[in-house]
DNA sequence: CGTGTCGAGTTAACGGCGTTAACTAGGCTC
DNA sequence: GAGCCTAGTTAACGCCGTTAACTCGACACG
């Protein structure tokens, strides 16, 4: 009934969901939903996944090992703060491509128990940076500043954090507050790239290495 | 049956509707709850409010009045920069202290038609710096502008839009994956600190003119 | 070859949600 | 006193995530 034969049903709920969940929103998909798309029970699911949450977080898990890909293919070359810059540009593109799965992956709170066992279940992954985003983002902190280019003298996971919470924050607000009339919004990509500049700025040894990665012109990064 | 003889219905939905939101989150608590609480039944609320996102709205609203004066009290004295960040800090005060409070007004997207009647509504105080605390954060950044103390050749709008992200990421962070085992988090007194130190900082005129509000050094602020 | 187990699916149903429909009691005007 | 509006009621609808109880086919083993 169902586009492909379902050799394996759980894949088949993991793509059909994801699609859903990419394109209206984790909250938006049913379970019966999912279920009717693939042409089976709404109870079939729990087969294979617990609960939603479950179901969910695994699909989380999987899409930030494909959004490494990107981030590992957007730093090739340069040194450790233009690599930075690249990271933080190819994680400021996802966000503005594909919104509800930027939601799905960075704004939806976990459980306690399930957060637990993704990282009981995955300590072959956690903190290695060619399979962990952030990871990923501290190693190329600290890269930098042992080539000299940032501050030394904190903590590299702290500017990681900082850095991150500064594009995050854009993010969420254009995500929860865009279509709010009571804000005069600027452009995301304006706002984006004064943030960046502003924060690796801040974070460089000498003030003025300020060179902007992204256009303060409309029109995109690419 | 309730606390008070509920001479107003509506005032007594809305006051024990904050306070089960405030304390256990929006979503957790529902329309048959709040009625129950108050000893009437679930539909008497819909004879006040249309549906459960207007009276999450009336209360925000409300809230963001009360939040308001929290700012301006913060605000007496000093240089516009001093202002400027004694806003900040206010706004970090409430996020760590009404965490649920919080998620309410900054993290609960409104649909477009609430947004919109909530603006022709109160045309009044919107863009009133005394009552309106995105314009008070603009007009803040604005004086400090003309007072010589931040760069006047961007737009005051950017300025505080990029400000106000920095503050919210890092406060978004903190309440959505403050949880997770998988990320080495720092305090987030000292990454708030870093923070708005750093943004300020290269807002500045002379990027040297940075004064720490809040200790950088490890072990938290208190 | 029969049989028994087991896994992957089914249908039916539960309890809870936001919300609506239909009704009712009380107070107001004329 | 008649009619009407207001603020409440009870009953119910249609959804949701999820569970219980079942069916049915494949496969192991005597």
């Amino acid at each position: 009934m169902s586009s492909k034969p379902t050799e394996n049903l759980r894949e088949g709920i993991l793509d059909v969901a994801r699609r859903l969940f990419i394109s209206e929103g984790m909250e938006r998909v049913t379970m019966r939903r999912i279920a009717t798309e693939l042409g089976c029970s709404a109870t079939a699911l729990y087969r294979h996944f617990r609960d939603k949450e479950e179901l969910i977080n695994q699909i989380c898990h999987h899409d930030f090992q494909e959004l490494q890909a990107d981030f590992l293919a957007a730093l090739q070359g340069g040194d450790a703060l233009k690599r930075l810059r690249a990271l933080c540009a190819a994680y400021l593109r996802f966000a503005q491509r594909q919104p509800h799965h930027y939601r799905l992956l960075f704004m939806t709170p976990m459980s306690n128990e399930q957060a637990q066992s993704l990282k009981a279940n995955h300590s072959d992954i956690h903190g290695d940076p060619s399979k962990d985003g952030y990871a990923l983002l501290a190693a190329t902190v600290k890269a930098a500043q042992e080539e000299g280019l940032l501050r030394g003298d904190l903590d590299a996971h702290l500017l990681a954090q900082v850095l991150w919470a500064g594009l995050h924050g854009g993010v969420a607000l254009e995500l929860d507050k865009r279509n709010d009339p009571w804000l005069p919004w600027r452009d995301f990509d304006q706002r984006s790239a004064l943030m960046l500049d502003t924060l690796l700025a801040g974070f460089a040894i000498k003030p003025h290495s300020l060179t902007p990665s992204l256009p303060h012109s409309p029109g995109g990064s690419r």
